[in-house]
DNA sequence: CAAACTCCCTGTTAGC
DNA sequence: TGCTAACAGGGAGTTT
């Protein structure tokens, strides 16, 4: 499912080949693709804009376009954008696509339909209230500790919460608590510096190695590009990679956790 | 304010 | 073999 890396991984597939193309033509194939405006409107007021630029925030990709106003695209759980000739369907799941001048398409494949595309004047009424980029210069490990001071609940799922970092989701968030051994219900607050300073550097690191291998790949056929291997996740019962004791599962904030019970403790 | 739950969807898989 | 039911998962929205 597709995380910041993944949507990075997209982003730049994009910006490479749809920078500077005009929009002749936008399809909606299921209307509830499209959050706002209508799928209508949608389509109504797409063609004549060109794209100024592609960017990431979060999980979002963003597209700068001119006359001036954003699309916006949330890929969810199964979501992905592909570049094909405007005659050619990437498959049989496509939700949307936007014709471009030189005849090729974005097509907006997405099997399970939680995948949204907005369509606004002011970006932030989408991204305006999400967390700090975890790659981005403005966050830092002493800023980290502060924001994890303040929160008491547990490490896990504050993780997860899009609002205090962005771009994260299960798989990260589990291989970060992993390689930080950190434990997932270990309270936020009560993570101490140098944990802090640990587990703000695996964020960054697993991040990075992650786009550099294009995204990971769970094997379940949602995110086939990626070369990135999970240490922790879907490895429930299998040795731990660094103590060889069975990894465990429990359900934290109703999503699947794996850890290591040896090297995370609470 | 935070935690817990519900909903949206479909492909995959476990169980019979 | 073929069927059904359970399950996974992000995040907005709602309830506790």
């Amino acid at each position: 499912m597709p995380e910041l890396p993944e949507v990075e991984t997209v982003r730049r597939r994009l910006a490479a080949k749809l920078t500077g193309k005009k929009i002749l033509k936008a399809e909606v194939f299921w209307d509830r693709t499209i959050d706002r405006p209508s799928a209508k409107e949608f389509k109504r007021i797409l063609p004549g804009h060109k794209i100024v630029s592609i960017k990431r925030r979060g999980k979002y990709l963003l597209f700068e376009l001119a006359p001036k106003r954003f699309l916006l695209a949330h890929l969810r759980m199964s979501g992905d954008l592909l570049i094909s000739p405007s005659s050619i369907k990437v498959s049989k799941h496509v939700r949307s696509e936007l014709h471009f001048s030189g005849g090729l398409s974005l097509q907006f494949e997405d099997t399970r339909k939680f995948g949204r595309m907005y369509l606004v004047s002011d970006a932030d009424e989408i991204v305006g209230k999400i967390g700090p980029e975890p790659l981005g210069e403005e966050f830092s490990s002493e800023l980290f500790f502060k924001m994890l001071k303040s929160k008491k609940g547990a490490i896990k799922p504050l993780l997860l919460n899009q609002t205090f970092l962005a771009g994260l989701g299960n798989i990260y968030v589990v291989e970060s608590l992993w390689r930080a051994k950190i434990h997932p219900l270990k309270r936020a607050h009560k993570i101490s510096a140098s944990e802090a300073r640990s587990l703000f550097k695996v964020i960054r690191d697993i991040l990075s190695e992650a786009i550099k291998n294009s995204g990971t790949d769970i094997g379940d056929g949602v995110w086939e590009a990626g070369g990135y291997r999970t240490r922790v996740y879907g490895r429930a019962g299998k040795p731990c990679l660094r103590c060889k004791i069975p990894i465990k599962r429990i359900v934290v904030g109703q999503r699947g956790t794996e850890f290591c019970p040896t090297c995370q403790r609470r």
